[in-house]
Parts: C-alpha cells; sequence; structure tokens
DNA sequence: CATGAATGAGTTTTCATTCAT
DNA sequence: CATGAATGAAAACTCATTCAT
C-alpha cells in the first residue's frame, strides 16, 4: 500500500512553485514592469505554456505573491488579536514577530513595495479590491488590539483608528528605510523604539 | 504699465510648464507606466515633436517633476538646519512647513512615490544617482539637526543617523497612509505626535 | 517513400526563408532604409512577432543576406585556391564561376552593393566587423591565387596585395555598370576580357 | 565709386556654401541617412530657416553637391574628347586629370558613393533623371574618344559603348577599392596600369 | 533674410498572451 | 499537461519640414 495518491497534484505543486520562486526574486529585484513573462520562463526552466497553465497572467503571479505576504501578515495580527493576555505583551510579542517576518522574507516585502503604487495599474479591479482588504484588515486587526488596551485600562482612550493608521504607516516607513539602507539600518531595534515611544504616548 | 516682458521667452516656458502640468496629473493618478507619452501630449494639447523638443524622453519629465519637489522638500531642511535657534522649536516650525508643502503639493506626492520603487527601471543611471543623492542629503539634514540638539543640550547623546533614518521612515509611512486614507486621516497631526513621541524619547 | 522527414523543423525554416526572400527582394529593389519592417512583413506574409522571433533586427535580415552571398563567393574562391592545377586555368574556371553565381544571384548581389556604403549607420560594430572581415579575406584569397601563379613562374614577380585589390575593385567596377545597364552589357564578357588583360600584363 | 555692388549676393552665396561644406563632410562621414539636418544646421553654424532658405530639401543639398563633382567630371571628359591630337596622350593626359580630380575631391566622391545605390530613394524622379543623365553623357564622352581611336587607326574597331562600359567600371572599382584602402593602394597607379592593359588590348 | 519652436506622420521594436502540436 | 512558435496592438521616439515672429 502506501501509494503516492497524490503524485501529479505534487508535480503540479512544483512547477507553480518554481514560477513563483522565480517570480519573486525578480520582482524583488527588477520590478513588476521590468521583469517579462520571459524573464520568468526561463529563470523557472519552464515553458510559456506551463506559466499560463498555472497562472491566468503576470499580473496573476504577482497577485499570488502579495496575496501570500499579506496574508501571512493579516494571520499574524488577528492571531495577536484573539489571543488573550495582556495588551502590553501581546504588542511586545507581536512587533518581534513581525519584524522576524520581515527579516526571514525580504524578498516578498520587496515585491510589496514594488507594486503597491502601481497596484492600480497591475492589478484589475478583482485583485485590486481584494488587496485593498487585506491593508482594511490588517487597520482593523491593529484596532482591535488598541480597543482592547482601552477596555482594559492599560490605554488612555483615544480616536484608535487613527492610531492603527500611525501604527501602520510607522511600520512600513521603517520597512522603507530599512530596505533601502540594510546595512546600517535594523528594522527591529527601529521598530520597537519607535512603537515604544508612540505607545508610551497612549499609556495611561 | 505692466507690460509681459517677453513674449517668446513666456511661450517658451509656456509649453513647457503645460508638459509638465499634464504629466504631473497622469503620473500621479496613474503612475508612470500607465502613463503614455501621447497621455501627456494630449493632455497638454500639444505635438509630440513638442514634448521631445522641452524634454529628452518621458523618463526626463519624470526626473524633473520628482527633482523639484525632491530640491523644494531639501531646501526647506537645509534652511532649517542652517537657521539658529532653539533646536526644538526649530522641529515644530520644520514639520509645519514640511505637513504645508505636503497638503500643497499632493499631486508632486503621489508621483514621487508612484516613481519610488521603480526608480532604477524608470531612470537610467545617470538620474537615479542624482535622485538618490536628493535622499542622501536629506538624511544628512536631518541628522544635522539631531546633532545641534545633542551639542546644545536639548537632547541626549544618541546615534543620530539612525535617529534621521528612522525620522525619515516615520515622515514616509505616514504620508503613504495619509495619500491612501485621506478623508479620515490627518497627516500634519500625525506628524506631530509621532515625530514628538520619538523627540520626547530622546529629550535630557 | 520520399516522406517529409520533420514537419515543424522545416516549418521553422519556412518562415525563416520566406523573411528572408521578402527582404531581399525588397532590399534589392528599394534598398535598406527604403524597406520597412512593414513591408517585409507584409511581404512575406507573417506578423511583426515573427520577424523578431527569427531575427533580432531589420538589421539582423540584411546582415544574414549580406553574409550568405559574401559566405558563397568566399567559398568559391578558398576553393580555387586551395585547388590544384595551373594558376591559369584556374584564374579562368574562377572567372567563369564567379559570374555564374552573379547571374544566379543578382539579387544578393544588388543588397549588397545597396548596403556597402552605409554599413557603418545600418550594421552596428559587431556586425560591421564580420563583414570587413569578408573582403579582407576574399582579398587575401586572391592574394593567395596570384603568389601561386609567381611561385610556379607563371607570373613575374609583383606587389600581389596591390593586384588582388585591383583585380576586386575591376570585378566590383565591372558589377556596378552590369547592375545599371544590364539589357547591353555582358558582365561575364567584360571579366574576362578586363582580367585576361591585367593578367597578360604579369605574365612572363 | 569702387562700391560692393554685390553685397549681399555675396553673402547669400557665403551661407549657400558653408552648408554645402558642411553637408559635404557629414554625407562624406556617416552617409545621407544618417546625416540629419539638425547636424547640417550645426556643422554650418546656421538655424533651419536658412537651410530652407537656400535648399528646397537635404535631398536638394546632397543632388547639388553629386551634381558639382559629376558636372566636373563630365567637363573634364567632354574637353578631352573636343581636344584635338593623338588619343593615347589624350587618354594619358585624362587619367592623370582624373586622378589628380579624385585626390582632391576625395570628400565629393565618398558623397557620390554614399548615395549612389539609395538614388531611388533619396532623390525624387526629378533629380534621379538628371543624374543618370550625367552618368549617360559620361559613357558617350568615353565612347567617343574610342571612336577617335578607332578612326585614327590607332584601335581597331570594337564595340566602343562596351568598352566605355568597361573603362567606368575599371575607375569606378578602382576607387572604391582605393576609398576602403586609402593607406595602402595608390589609386592614380592603378588606374594607369589597369586602363593601360586594357588600352592595349584593343591597339592596333 | 534669419530664427528656432512646433509639427505629426512614420519607424522600429517589445512583450503578454494564445493555441496547434 | 507541456511546448514554443506565432501574434499584433501598442509604445517611445525621430526628424524633415514649416512658418510666425
Amino acid at each position: 500500500m502506501n501509494m503516492k495518491p497524490k503524485g501529479s497534484l505534487n508535480k503540479k505543486n512544483d512547477i507553480e512553485q518554481t514560477i513563483k520562486r522565480a517570480a519573486l526574486a525578480l520582482f524583488a529585484e527588477k520590478g513588476f514592469h521590468a521583469t517579462t513573462t520571459r524573464d520568468i520562463t526561463e529563470g523557472a526552466g519552464v515553458s510559456k505554456g506551463s506559466l499560463y497553465w498555472y497562472f491566468r497572467s503576470k499580473e496573476d503571479i504577482a497577485f499570488s505573491l502579495s496575496s501570500d505576504m499579506l496574508n501571512d501578515f493579516l494571520k499574524m495580527l488577528e492571531h495577536a488579536r484573539d489571543e488573550r493576555g495582556d495588551v502590553l505583551e501581546k504588542i511586545d510579542r507581536l512587533i518581534k514577530k513581525v519584524a522576524e517576518l520581515y527579516y526571514k522574507e525580504v524578498e516578498y516585502l520587496r515585491v510589496l513595495w514594488k507594486v503597491r503604487f502601481d497596484r492600480d495599474y497591475i492589478f484589475r479591479k478583482e485583485y485590486t479590491e481584494k488587496v485593498a482588504n487585506y491593508y482594511t484588515r490588517i487597520r482593523q486587526a491593529i484596532e482591535s488590539i488598541m480597543e482592547q488596551g482601552v477596555r482594559s485600562g492599560a490605554f488612555r482612550p483615544h480616536d484608535t483608528k487613527q492610531m492603527a493608521l500611525i501604527l501602520m504607516g510607522i511600520s512600513e516607513g521603517l520597512e522603507i528605510e530599512w530596505l533601502e539602507n540594510m546595512e546600517d539600518f535594523s528594522f527591529s531595534d527601529a521598530l520597537i523604539k519607535t512603537v515604544g515611544a508612540i505607545i508610551a504616548s497612549v499609556k495611561k
């Protein structure tokens, strides 16, 4: 017994993953526009036909990559939100996890940024909305955590939506500076320090 | 009185400016890639030939726009740096001015971001280096101001380069959130609050 | 029997050849500059994409055609050079073969001339050098044959390089006059007569 | 008295000549297509407007240059034809004069060749016919000289048209080789030697 | 006469996507 | 499923020529 029941499925996933890996590296390095489908197929060692068998379009690959990362990130946040325990500790843990994820997935991060301001051009509406949705849910998760803080008495009442946007902004801005000054800038230090200062300002 | 001094000179600048204005709006809306030279010439009401009479390439227009904004921003910072007076007050004034500039020139800001992560693809080396230079000088100006604070005893000694990168990151992150959530997010409030918190953390 | 060995391979060559044939006729008639890629694709009944699948550029097609002809010509000369036997007979045979080739490939000849004096403009360095190389090797082959004549005692010692250039010049000049006065000028007669007279002048 | 009655006319000719000189150098170096009207105006230090005041088109300049050279050449031939005296001496003198002219006007020669095989593309019909006419008259003049030789009993009867085309061809072929191998090829030597050999073959 | 800004038709080339094999 | 040849719309850019000043 013990037959491989999903041989072909695995193979399918293999090729799909190979394509994504190649595209990830290329998008991260050169961006979406500068990367041609030819670059991707050559990088992945597959044919044009295969690329279009597994993905509807170049855009689809980019969306898939973006989605993976945003999904991971969102899950992390929602998990933190749903977790019980002290808000301050929760935030501490979260920051560390976020930094960890970013350090591990720099290429994904790069792709996210390369794509971000051209979203409307790169993705069709269907996708753009999904991406926008991720960002909304990310913000909402952060908002919830801040609300938990307020409810628990750790923070004094404040405009939690505004605070969530600020916290997102901080994280994003530090990401950018980190990606452009990797040698002499520690993202995790900066994030801890900066978020710390902000949180301090709403502490009771 | 009040005669127009030089008809033809004005006309020249007129067309150049018209092209830049049209490109600004288009780049801000659709980004560099999605904007065709045809879009620009139609938007400006000029011919292809005129576009290429005043600019060497589409890239050249984008660079010119980016440059304008970065220049203004850099001047503001360097002016603050060279100004005498209390560091804290200086920073307060600066923040207000920056916010003012951004509110006035949202389109420029948008173009800057639309172009930022594709720089290497959009601009050739010659230009990329110039742009990179602007960012370096911007960081250095911020650094200088922080050093002034340390020397004057307002701040305790700290890694001013890191701090400058953090401050840039904060401003940038808030810009992004502002550009994407304009209705319910006040860039200037957020900037004041966030920078305030960070500065507080290095105050003596 | 007589089956077509490889369908798809043939097809590939078919299109490539069709493009070359169309370009040959057009270049010969109108020259390189007056022929647009559109002319070629329409003439060949293929799409723009196909043209650029088989050739890197319009220039590449012109080079390919030039190369074919120069190659044939060079081979003919080098074969004559390497052949044993009496020099005078060798030259006689060669002249006949050259004339034969030209009569058969008038269009190629025309393209060669249409392209010759704009080489530097039409071809980039990479190609120009290859073309220049052909001409050098052609001259050297002729030179070798003349040296054989001197060594064998058929010709008296003379500047063989100069002689080679003269012989090339004669052939080329007669080609030109022939191409422009085809009705009332026999290239092969003229070549036999003229080369005969020159050869006579170095005979012992 | 002694007023300059044709001041402006001279000036007119001056500019015209300046433009032609600049175009001559450029066409000789880069050819007709690679030379833009901008190159010419910059080379001549005049405005676009001036160029088009003195010449109807770029083509017109090229025609004017070609025409000058062909005219000089034709005059030389027709003068020789009309001159009395021994045919052989006449031919000797002519060859020397032709060589002299070519050595003096290499740039003109280059332009003539750069333009020759693209004539139909560069010149409109009106001009092409004029150029073709020059070549016809050149051939006819040579033909006449050969006929003189036959009539005077110096040459034996032969197809003088064919001979004229051969002589033109020889001259042209040697020109080409000379232009492409100037360092180690003497056009005048080669012409004397080659024409000598041909003429010898029709001598009685 | 002189200027040079303005024109726009026309050119080569790219590249995401398809589909017959 | 896999291949890669074939497609053609679309893009950036050039440049001879004109004409208002």
